[in-house]
DNA sequence: CGACGGGTTGATTGTCCTCAAAGCCTGTGG
DNA sequence: CCACAGGCTTTGAGGACAATCAACCCGTCG
């Protein structure tokens, strides 16, 4: 079973990592998806729920069109699937190739019921779901493409551990459907911030971003 | 203590109803809010839950130059200011005369420990925010505005339950902040509506609509 | 090589925002 | 009782920001 608070980086365990051995019904293996693969549709019962080892993922809605918004990326250490319900909620998709390990969202739920901490912690991980989801609404009802390019660099910037660069797993347009965007306005906004001065582009694919001027960025996000 | 349980209509008790004479601790007193004055603000500390018995009350969150984001209307029955953190996440507002019951969080949160039933209340219930949040994000991220306006007006006939007209308690530019749009923008939506035939106006201020062609409604919600 | 995916940039369009004016209703005070 | 102010809504005209359409560049991979 893995940690049941979602703490990153992933080899730190979270407080329900030591309970592991004594809830034998937490079996958990690991499980590999290409880039690009699907892990869950919406509205399929939900069966499992998933921590990603290596990779991301992306969770997202459609509308009927092919309209598509992207409500969370799921990066090393987060745990996703949890619904605490019978179906997902979202469609979910490796962004790269990811490594998941998964758990049956039954037995979770049945060791709940008796554990109050574990119960305890499925509470405050949908808290901090809702939490972010709360942020983000005020982001895409309200904030304008600048805005939320500088928050999505900051946010990424917080949430990726790399040493000074940003190192993107997804492309302009997952960017673009995750901040409510078009690519096209993504790719414009980060070259402003990049004529700015707030920003460096490393890799050759621009995904590896050096944010030179966290402060600057910072007053964008309003 | 008021049912756990966000049921309406409001006399509806929750499962948790009859819990209240055997947790002493569950004292709830019942509070009167006038139009327009805060019941709490973003970032006070949480110290109590909140149910509204009767009027309507908006949440939301203001960036630094005044935007703002409703993120939720609480209606008749509904139960608000549950954070489930030390800190509210938005402010509340009543937006008509309003009665709420209010119970102290720190002994929700106290019965919650003991009892398993309500805990998993706490879950459901923030469970259902988030899915809120969710559906509302797909929204504010990539609907247009005559699908906002169209998708907002199912949601209050679900929500309000008047017989076939659904009488609004909020302003056009409540509705403007909630969907991300402008009160204009929300106003001439609707004008287009009623020209084509989906609703009718009825009271002077045109805040009771009769939906009269709810399929057309729904087609429009994407 | 050539096709393809991903990214940037430019030109144009369109949806929604902004600014403005007017109507309606309510409430208040002379 | 009427005059008038203020809040709320609608509607119009013009403008702005982001979307759309399109071209091009670059790296990768068959």
């Amino acid at each position: 079973m893995f940690a049941l608070v979602n703490t990153r980086p992933a080899h730190a365990p979270g407080i329900l990592g030591r309970l592991t051995a004594h809830h034998a019904s937490f079996i958990s293996s690991e499980f590999h998806y290409r880039k690009g693969t699907e892990i869950y549709g919406e509205n399929e019962p939900a069966e499992y729920v998933y921590q990603v080892v290596s990779g991301a993922v992306r969770s997202y809605k459609l509308l009927s069109d092919g309209r598509r918004q992207i409500g969370a990326f799921h990066l090393v250490g987060d745990i996703f699937g949890l619904e605490n319900d019978e179906t997902h909620r979202f469609t979910a998709e490796a962004i790269v190739d990811t490594n998941v390990r998964l758990t049956k969202r039954v037995c979770l739920e049945r060791v709940a019921r008796v554990d109050p901490a574990i119960a305890h912690n499925l509470l405050i991980m949908t808290n901090s779901n809702l939490r972010h989801a709360e942020d983000h609404m005020l982001l895409l009802g309200r904030k304008t493409a600048l805005e939320r390019v500088a928050a999505f660099l900051l946010e990424m910037d917080r949430r990726l551990t790399g040493v000074d660069v940003v190192a993107l797993p997804m492309c302009r347009r997952d960017i673009a459907d995750y901040l409510g965007l078009t690519l096209e306005t993504v790719s414009r906004a980060l070259s402003k911030l990049h004529a700015f001065g707030a920003l460096n582009f490393l890799g050759s694919n621009q995904r590896e971003i050096m944010l030179v001027d966290r402060d600057q960025i910072a007053r964008l996000n309003a």
